[in-house]
DNA sequence: AAAAGAGGTCACAAGGTCAT
DNA sequence: ATGACCTTGTGACCTCTTTT
């Protein structure tokens, strides 16, 4: 019995250093904020499938928790037998989920329990890698076939049997004989490319002619899997071979971040949809922005991308305000200054100050590391075990990290992110905790983070839909309320340009090489057409 | 018991020629070694079973020769009752047989007697002629069963079954109409799949319906037999097809075996594991890659590859590196040169002047003879009598070095041989007997080939497991001295990238044979077969 | 009945075609 | 030159028939 050794995912920057601070004591020193863009964006708890079990007992409960209820068509109420994951902060998790899925759901199709039409749809977009399309064993295309003895795309078989049919022999490679060969680039280096299908067994001695035997099928099928994980693999790598490009392109959008950041600071008036309001969107959309702009963020499936961004925007703010450039340090970042009110009973007093610490720390790191940690934040913001893509992401980040900005960061980071982490884990806590105990004439955010004004004016109102329950799409049952939310969510989406969709998850790097179109096109019948030409055997035009 | 009748070998160039050196000889030669690769890398004595009884008279008197004792760990000490074979250098064995198999020995299974689990892979592998299918005789396919007269594989009946009913007319052949039709190309030519399906009596006139009495299986059991061999035969011959093929593959290979073994030039260092110094693995990978690109190498079965390979890496090193490209002949290859050592009690001092004239000889042949030579080397290393494949080998091999090399080589070939198969012996006799009489302060290989060094710096330090009792794992008893031979060799393993799989002339692609042990069995059980095949004395693994 | 081959079936791959 | 389709086989399984 062979067994597959599993690809070991190596860690770059063990987190063995433990965190230095402790959430749970207490103190008072009031503290001015630079990050004040943090109380009006949260996010989940980190590991949402381990608080599954027991949702807050008082939740069914909650009276009319808000004075100013801008309209109660925002918050519908769904049974919380029939969530998933109790997070309390569900718009905005439908909000990024929204941001990132970008394509409008279409309502026909997801009524159905198995969500065919939409489910499918996603899905396929970029789960190839991970479910059952079969991957070219050359250029980790859609494989047509098992085609000389590997699976293979129809180009790389038409090519394979060009080349051994009249015995071509093509230029020498201009580079080291090492290019990565994938669907984009397949055709750049014919050498390189008839290398690699030597490489992976293709040969004229190796077809196999016939119906399947199916005992074979099932070790096909594992072989296939290998390959797939090394073309995830070659997808993320290839876009970390260039390393200054690869850290123009963070610097670039983490200043994009940050000026943008800076600019959309200002209230939340509780007279209007909380969507409207750029105070909430523009952040959102920032920091989903800056996320799509980390090489290979967008090759990573579209479920994990809501889930990492779902688990990471808190740490995003807090990196992004903390190292502003127009406000390194000072408090002079919110017009309408924040801070913590050491007088609220529940709240840490030491909350202040540990985020001025963790402030003051990332600071001191060289700045140039900072996008680069930002990154790592994101793609490493929760574990996904059942996936490895992000683990190869931010492995790769790590790495970058370590040649831009020496050791120390790599020595910093890992305690930094889990103080980070545990700021959040607080965070998080301290948002269930006030949902939950609702109070008459509640002034939302001054209690989610014990926070009061310290200049009365421009009055900061969370939306009432922070308190709502989530909105995961997936597993609505009533569709009445899911339209609600699909409603919302195309609100938010047609506000945003729309963002490049990106085309069957793997071989597609964006913007990064454009695929040339050879050969012929596909014809592209689609496939829920009518059956205009299904009866009839053969609509060829020839007979 | 059924014994293959072994038909009888043609042998092309017999060594009539005797040797002109007699080893027993002694002299006081000192000599530079354009070799010095020999001295680290030896192998068994030629025949082992003849060598069994008595080791040297001299062995017991060595005297403390040396000062240095390498660390004693490498030096597990097995008592001799339990060895079967008294083979000396058994580290070398084991990684050879290591590198050959190049699968990860299977602990669970390699204990039991039959070595159910690691044999039958290997068995499996290559041994598919020689064991108890029955081979479809248009193709050597396995048969599906007794069709139109013959056996057949369902491709060859069903191809036959349409040639007949609708009669079709095939292209002409493109060649001579003398395609050797086998498994991987059957498919290619039609005209000739069709000619060989009534040569071998295939017709629509010799159906034959229901049970088969149990008299004619007998019969066709050595029909069988007979088409075991032709297949061998034809498996062998088909990829001595196209010379210039064969020639291009050889020179390659036998360039890029002395391109490495150049490189590795350097001491072994006694306080490091001596398995992960390059200087001991990689030219045995070195070697074992050349005879893996010998044409039909793996054609053969795998016991029979290790067994060759682990009885000619020394001619295989005295002919690559006599020849070698930077060094033709000159002593400029050791870095720290050496020399033996006419000070040596017991060493031979003519061997330095044999190794020269050795080399001398080999240098007067043409240049493209020695690659082939080399390979004849390898294949002809031991006479194995169970097994006539390496002879058939051997025999195209011959061929070819006939084909391009002219008749001298050819005719210096086999005494060339003989020399270096007594050189060899010596050699081995030589380790040997160093290695029953461990000494303290032992320096192993100054005794061995009573080499020392003329310039003191790069010390040469064979490693310590040079002298441990041999490792075969299937003899093993002592699970943990076992252990760390296991541990040893998977250190190799995993040093070396894995060798392609080769999808050529062998009839399976090596992972493809697997059964994969999911669900229920295939549909076809494999096991009433077998009482077609042989009556019942069939030791099947599966029993 | 049981065994075993003839013939059929149809999932599948090699090779050709030709718009791109 | 490429690659999406197409045609032409191929052969693993299946059913059916014949024999013991
Ligand atoms: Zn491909
Ligand atoms: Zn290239
Ligand atoms: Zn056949
Ligand atoms: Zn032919």
């Amino acid at each position: 019995m062979i067994k597959i050794l599993s690809t070991k995912i190596l860690q770059l920057p063990d987190p063995h250093q433990s965190s230095i601070m402790d959430l749970s004591s207490t103190g008072s020193l009031p503290c001015h904020l630079p990050l004040s863009l943090l109380t009006n964006l949260q996010n989940s708890p980190t590991a949402s499938s381990s608080s599954f079990a027991s949702p807050p007992a008082t939740s069914s409960a909650a009276p009319a928790l808000l004075i100013h209820s801008p309209s109660s068509a925002f918050r519908p109420v769904i049974p919380r037998h029939l969530q998933p994951s109790p997070s309390v902060d569900t718009f905005y998790m439908s909000a990024i989920q929204s941001l990132v899925v970008q394509t409008a759901p279409e309502d026909q199709f997801s009524e159905m329990g198995a969500s065919e039409g939409t489910t499918s749809l996603v899905k396929d977009e970029n789960a190839s890698t991970s479910a059952g399309t079969i991957l070219c064993q050359v250029c980790s295309d859609k494989a047509s076939g098992f085609h000389y003895g590997v699976f293979a795309c129809e180009g790389c078989k038409g090519f394979f049997r060009r080349s051994i049919q009249q015995k071509l022999t093509y230029r020498a490679c201009t580079r080291v004989e090492d290019c990565l060969i994938l669907r984009n680039n397949r055709n750049r280096c014919q050498c390189c490319r008839l290398k690699k299908c030597l490489a992976v067994g293709m040969s004229r001695d190796a077809v196999r002619f016939g119906r399947v035997p199916k005992r074979e099928k099932a070790r096909m099928f594992e072989e296939m899997q290998k390959t797939n994980v090394q073309s995830q693999k070659d997808q993320i790598a290839i876009q970390y071979e260039n390393l200054s490009e690869v850290m123009h392109k963070m610097n670039q959008a983490f200043i994009t971040l940050q000026t943008t950041l800076e600019k959309c600071t200002g209230p939340i008036y509780s007279d209007r949809c909380p969507i409207t309001s750029n105070f909430i969107v523009i952040p959102l959309k920032a920091a989903i922005d800056f996320a799509n702009q980390i090489p290979a963020f967008l090759s990573i499936s579209q479920a994990d991308r809501v889930h990492l961004l779902q688990n990471s925007v808190f740490d995003v703010m807090l990196l992004a305000s903390a190292t502003s450039i127009t406000s390194p340090g000072s408090p002079q970042f919110p017009p309408g200054g924040l801070s913590y009110d050491q007088q609220s009973s529940t709240s840490n007093s030491l909350i202040p100050q540990i985020i001025q610490s963790i402030s003051d720390r990332i600071r001191q790191l060289p700045p140039q590391a900072i996008p680069i940690l930002t990154a790592i934040a994101v793609c490493q913001a929760d574990i996904m075990p059942d996936c490895q893509q992000p683990s190869l992401l931010s492995n790769q980040l790590w790495a970058v990290l370590g040649k831009v900005g020496g050791v120390n960061p790599l020595l910093i980071g890992p305690s930094l992110f889990k103080d980070i982490r545990s700021l959040r884990q607080w965070h998080n806590a301290r948002l269930r905790q006030v949902s939950q105990i609702p109070q008459p004439h509640f002034h939302p955010n001054q209690l989610l983070l014990g926070l009061q004004h310290q200049q009365q004016q421009q009055p900061v109102y969370l939306p009432p839909a922070f308190l709502s329950p989530p909105a995961s799409t997936s597993t609505l049952s009533q569709s009445s309320i899911k339209s609600e939310y699909i409603e919302r969510h195309q609100s938010i989406a047609a506000m945003l340009e729309r963002p490049r969709r990106i085309s069957t998850g793997v071989p597609e790097p964006l913007n990064l090489t454009l695929p040339p179109p050879l050969g012929r096109l596909p014809v592209k019948l689609e496939e829920p057409d009518e059956e205009l030409a299904v009866t009839e055997s053969k609509p060829s035009v020839f007979e």
